[in-house]
RNA sequence: GGGCGCAUAGCUCAGCUGGUUAGAGCACCAGCCUUACAAGCUGGGGGUCUCAAGUUCGACUCUUGAUGCGCCCACCA
């Protein structure tokens, strides 16, 4: 074996190993538990980032330990056809050509959007299984495939004739780049500074030249669009104006004067313009008081037709200035100030949203939402963290209708047809040869696509078959039982597919959802490509390997929180991996009992059985962890066994049982082998590469491979209990005291020493460990009378002192941190005196930590005085 | 405006239902190539747990408030 374990020579072949022996297929016709995990599918169009790197190492991790333990697992995994993010990919290599959709017509594009998939989509496939993910991958779904778009139709048609599935004009968040609509969900707010006009509007039939009203906005341009003005029925200051007519400047249309409470008399000037095809607010006004909208931008967000001649064709930017321009021309421009607001922007195209009055689809969300929350509030659906409860129900509480018809060309085209002849509309689950209601054969489907999301949250069951019920896959397979995603889709996904399971299935289609920590750099910035502060997966894991990559990625993510993350980060990995490398190679480079007896057939020294109760705490940790979703936790567990426990105490251990035996015991044996299977869902290919390697215990199992070998349990692994095993962690208190002593005498690793140990004799066996692993040449043993030596180093500890007369010290260094000692004794002598002459704590405390502490005072008392007496010693 | 969360060592974090001398990794310092690993070994220094008040015999832990930071939702002519 090599000294530096090297991924490259390992990773590809145990890949293929596992492939070829389909160890990760998932079987229905199974008679073993099911454990089902979704994965969230990643767009065709993205490549791998950490967050990808995260979400996956986290699901294989709970596969990986599932399996093991005898489930029928399927994880099942899949690419979501992400309309607007392809037809962008495809659209620009058109560009590059010199064409355009438009001129490549509809049919041709689509053609291309697939060929561009089969190209480029995909490479995140792969991208994933270099990390190791034990998915499905013969169950590789796809959001666009003949079956999906069957259950995509299937659940449209089922709502449609329910009534939930309507077509409405109504106002929109609509994406002026990519010419489409864009759900609630899909738009984020950022605040900016702007502007607030104040613009007159003349008032018909004056009186006088100040016969007018200043309305404020922040939005000049869409004046053309206004079909009232609004004030406050309270408003003294206008209500003589109600009822009144204005004249809209530039365009010199009438505008009625209108009262409404929603008008803040104490914002602006107190007059609202309305322009209800682009103010959501205005919208609602506008139906409140029949107001006519007035659609003032065409598809692309320019000025239509029905604006004066000299802007139409203007941008909305361009049409500000303008605006204000011709104006200020007329002296109606009564001011401005800065103001302070949120404006809606695209979450696709980053474009600034422009509320427009269109015809689209929708979905009723209301009446599906009720069981959604019950599941939420029963305890039959769990967030971890369960905050995420709360945001989850506020959600589904305020349920808003859901824009699901998109202007894209790619995605679910939507099923509805029109018929010419009778002029009624339906929806079908298959192209339809005739007219539903007449028999006509003259119809047309509808231009628009749904929306991405519409195909996502049928996930699922749409992977099982349905609505083609292959019943076996969707019966034996969902619901699944965790979720794990990001919690920035709860809503788009998360929360929709819960309501889609059981508005088709009956139930909710997972019992728990994980939410993965954000990826963070080290100053807590989100990862991102404009600022090139992100890592990238499969850099690090050409570098360090994938085991390395998602250890350092699970160890680092709280539940939760934000996992702040930066290459040296995934260096330390490595050397842990590397680490376990080398424990392994000293085990196997080293002759072991042929054959391996059975843990029973052997008597297991102290230590031994030490290790064997550390090993199976480590185990139970491991599994209480999981259990709880705490993958951070259970690294951190791996590591400190591993490292800590194994190779700084079980490797040294039994390098001096090579010495008189020649031999490692059979324990360390069984401890290795179990601690693969432990590491092998967070670190499955070096543990595989080394369990190959393994001679085979007699107490464990010994299928093929580890992916299929059984997970340790705590409940059947041997443990010991004996006063040895209570003395022998006083041994291993003295050995690193001795070390210490050492350190301070600067006495070096070869030379043996002579120490003095004021403390509980320890018996010959035990004793035998201060030479080998301290190098203690003698001990002698005080009693309580016994003076103690002196001049000499001591070192005081829970229940013992020991001292060295080997003194190769710095006076004055050793001086100071004596008096620390002092200092740091005499303080919590006084803290414990304070409690125990308070009669309150007395009479208060407990009798169990009224003990503790007077013992602790007396041990307390007596170490403090060692200090002083060594002190003295030293000569002050 | 509403909601959620966080604040512990230089950095990243752990610390369960209040009760041993508040822990780990990284970084730092010292000494070691001790025959698995220098991507290593053995030690060491470093925190009055953001602040204030309260409850309690006892508060990192519970309550309230303040400050700072992060996220989500709604909305603002």
């Amino acid at each position: 074996m090599e000294t530096k374990y090297n991924h490259n020579l390992y990773e590809k072949k145990w890949w293929d190993f596992w492939l070829q022996q389909g160890y990760f297929a998932a079987d229905s016709s199974s008679t073993k538990d099911p454990y089902v995990i979704l994965m969230p599918p990643p767009n065709v169009t993205d490549r791998l980032h950490m967050g990808h790197g995260l979400n996956n190492t986290v699901q294989d991790i709970f596969i990986r330990w599932q399996r093991m333990l005898g489930k029928e697992v399927c994880w099942l995994p899949g690419t979501d056809h992400a309309g607007i993010a392809t037809q962008m990919m495809v659209e620009k290599s058109l560009q590059a050509e010199g064409r355009s959709r438009q001129e490549l017509g509809r049919e041709q594009f689509i053609a291309r959007c697939w060929q561009w998939q089969e190209k480029h989509g995909n490479i995140i496939i792969s991208q994933l299984q270099r990390l190791g993910a034990s998915a499905d991958w013969q169950r590789l779904a796809f959001t666009m495939s003949p079956s999906l778009s069957k259950a995509v139709r299937e659940v449209f048609v089922r709502l449609f004739d329910k009534g939930l599935i309507y077509r409405g004009k109504r106002l929109v968040n609509w994406d002026c780049a990519l010419q489409t609509a864009v759900s609630d969900d899909e738009v984020f707010n950022r605040e900016e500074t702007g502007k607030l006009w104040s613009i007159a509007y003349p008032l018909v039939d004056r009186q006088s030249e100040q016969d007018e009203l200043v309305v404020a906005t922040t939005r000049p341009e869409t004046m053309f669009g206004d079909t009232a003005v609004a004030v406050n029925p309270n408003d003294q200051r206008y209500r003589q104006y109600i009822g009144k007519k204005v004249l809209l400047p530039l365009v010199n249309r009438e505008l009625p004067v209108i009262a409404d409470s929603y008008v803040k008399s104490e914002f602006g000037t107190g007059c609202l313009k309305i322009t209800p095809a682009h103010d959501f607010n205005d919208f609602d006004i506008g139906q409140r008081h029949q107001l006519p909208a007035l659609n003032i931008f065409d598809d692309a967000g320019l000025l239509a037709d029905c604006v004066p001649p000299k802007f139409q064709g203007m941008t909305r930017s361009a049409a500000r200035q303008a605006v204000l321009r011709a104006l200020r021309e007329l002296n109606l421009l009564r001011g401005e100030t800065k103001h302070r607001h949120t404006l809606p922007y695209s979450d696709r195209s980053k474009e600034l949203i422009e509320p427009r009055l269109s015809q689209q689809w929708f979905l009723r969300m209301q009446p599906l939402v009720a069981e959604a929350i019950r599941v939420a509030k029963d305890g039959e659906l769990r967030f971890y963290p369960d905050s995420w409860q709360k945001t989850y129900l506020h959600w589904l509480e305020n349920i808003q209708d859901w824009c699901i018809s998109r202007q894209l060309w790619w995605g679910h085209r939507i099923p509805v047809w029109y018929c010419q002849t009778c002029q009624q509309h339906f929806a079908a689950t298959s192209d339809p040869s005739a007219c539903k209601h007449c028999g006509s054969k003259t119809m047309q489907q509808d231009d628009d696509v749904l929306d991405t999301w519409f195909s996502s949250w049928l996930w699922s069951f749409s992977t099982l078959g349905f609505p083609d019920h292959n019943e076996q896959d969707l019966r034996k397979f969902y619901p699944s039982q965790v979720l794990i995603t990001g919690a920035d889709i709860i809503f788009l996904w998360v929360a929709r597919m819960v309501i889609a399971g059981i508005e088709v299935l009956g139930k909710p289609p997972f019992k728990d959802v994980y939410f993965n920590s954000i990826i963070c750099d080290h100053q807590g910035r989100k990862f991102s490509k404009t600022l090139g502060n992100g890592i990238d997966p499969l850099e690090v894991i050409d570098q360090y390997g994938a085991d390395a990559v998602r250890f350092t990625c699970v160890s680092l993510a709280p539940l939760g929180g934000r996992a702040r993350m930066g290459k040296q980060d995934f260096a330390n990995g490595a050397k842990f991996v590397n680490k376990l490398w080398n424990a392994a190679r000293f085990l196997l480079a080293q002759p072991a009992p042929q054959p391996l007896p059975s843990l029973a057939d052997t008597q297991p020294t102290v230590p031994e059985q030490w290790l064997l109760n550390s090993f199976a705490d480590t185990v139970m940790a491991v599994d209480k962890h999981l259990q709880a979703y705490r993958v951070d936790s259970m690294a951190d567990a791996l590591y400190r066994f591993i490292w800590g426990t194994y190779c700084d105490w079980g490797v040294e251990i039994a390098k001096t049982m090579l010495q008189t035996t020649n031999q490692i015991p059979a324990s360390m044996y069984y401890i290795m082998d179990g601690l693969l299977r432990l590491v092998h869902p967070v670190m499955p290919f070096i543990s595989e590469e080394i369990w190959q390697r393994l001679p085979a215990h007699p107490d464990w199992d010994r299928p093929s491979s580890l992916v299929v070998a059984k997970f340790p349990q705590a409940d059947v692994l041997p443990r010991y209990d004996s006063k040895a095993l209570a003395s022998w962690e006083m041994t291993r208190a003295l050995i690193t005291a001795i070390r210490t002593l050492r350190s301070r005498a600067t006495i070096p690793p070869q030379e043996q020493i002579e120490v003095s140990i004021a403390a509980k004799r320890l018996v010959a066996d035990e004793q035998r460990w201060l030479h080998e692993l301290a190098g203690v040449a003698q001990v002698i043993w005080l009693t309580a009378d016994d003076p103690k030596p002196t001049p000499a180093l001591v070192q005081v500890g829970a229940g013992f002192e020991v001292y060295t007369t080997t003194v190769r010290i710095d006076v004055g260094r050793e001086k100071d941190k004596l008096r620390n000692d002092q200092q740091r004794l005499t303080a919590l002598l006084s803290k414990v005196n304070a409690k125990l002459n308070n009669p309150a704590f007395c009479a208060n405390a407990p009798a169990q930590v009224l003990e503790e502490h007077t013992q602790r005072r007396q041990l307390l008392q007596s170490q403090l005085h060692s200090v002083e007496v060594n002190l003295q010693a030293l000569g002050s």
